[in-house]
DNA sequence: CACTGCATGTAATTTGTTACATGATTCA
DNA sequence: TGAATCATGTAACAAATTACATGCAGTG
């Protein structure tokens, strides 16, 4: 049964926290657990579907087409034995410094527009947590779960700053670079 | 053409720093490359074909079996075409985040040895950062190229060493947690 | 001569993405 | 009534992983 697991405890989980259509579940996954979590929208309605099947959520149908989808007992036994399996690491693949690798071909002013792009990300993304947590702190529905959430929130606010930081060195560096690449730039010299 | 660029920019761009068989290459990919970049084994030979239908690297078959593949003049150009393409961000798939954040359904126990796991692995890449370091920083082969591979070393060790930190404020959380889970847990109170 | 490591490849399967098709509801 | 958004799904395609199959070279 070891199919789509990770599909499955994404969308278990999710549901977990409370239950919703296949739509606002999607939007979820896309705002709050997009910082960490993707899923493709052709991937979610098969997974519930897979899941209805299964017993492990249970389907609420409200008046017109669209329905309700809420964890059964099972699915939560089910989700329980998901997150106790070890986490599978997924590969990475991070495009901008594949191509700063190989810098030298790319020169240094196409490279400092990357490292100034991942820049800008990781500030819109550190923007980004900020409301996230803010609304995770301000909704009492979500009781001790709001505690884990943090957590993650937490993760990502590190990981951008870091992201920042190393930028802002990557940029100085480079500047260093750029520099070296043409010493006789100007007419003359200095640092003005 | 917009096939498999990524793989085709990572082979391309390897093989420029020095030509290598395809087993080297994935040695490579799986040493330096691999802190922030992966191959599968089944993609680098068809992407080696591939390339070479396109008159894109060259192969040198030396004695028994065992080739050398060296980008061509063309492959350089194509390599800087892959390069200067804007980098397609990876869709994030942290598992430990994900169980994190469903954390309550998997108790703080369990989220401790998620959190620390994590951190273990984390001071794992930070110290194969260093060799990984030490050895561009002594190979003189690689000239103006190391700057740009140092770049990258430096973006894992500011990425892990923020690891660390989160995961050290994060035990600190669980262990409020836990405390707080079961709060006559011993004989006595106090901090023993 | 058996074992390990280097080397090249293919096939089957699983996963994931994208685009498409459809229809209901809400609001201007 | 037309446009935007909510909502559910499918099919075709692209990508990636895994396991398999093969053979050479060096070494104990």
């Amino acid at each position: 049964v070891a199919r789509s697991d990770q599909t499955q405890t994404a969308v278990l989980g999710a549901l977990s926290i409370r239950p919703m259509t296949g739509y606002a579940l999607r939007e979820q996954i896309l705002s709050t657990l997009g910082h960490f979590w993707s899923e493709s929208f052709g991937q979610i309605y098969p997974a519930l579907a897979q899941l209805e099947r299964q017993d492990l959520v249970e389907r609420k149908v409200s008046g017109s087409g669209s329905s309700n989808f809420a964890v059964t007992p099972a699915g939560l036994a089910r989700l329980r034995e998901l997150l106790a399996e070890p986490p599978q690491v997924a590969k990475p693949r991070n495009g901008v410094l594949l191509r700063l690798f190989f810098g030298r071909q790319l020169g240094p002013e196409r490279c400092r527009e990357l490292v100034r792009e991942r820049r800008e990300a990781a500030v819109r993304s550190l923007a980004e947590l900020g409301r996230a947590r803010a609304e995770v702190e301000a909704d009492p529905s979500l009781g001790e779960q709001a505690d884990y959430i943090l957590l993650t929130v937490s993760a990502g606010e590190h990981s951008a700053r870091s992201a920042i930081a190393w930028a802002d060195e990557a940029l100085a560096t480079l500047d260093q670079l750029a520099a070296d690449h043409r010493p006789a730039d100007g007419t003359r010299g200095g640092t003005r």
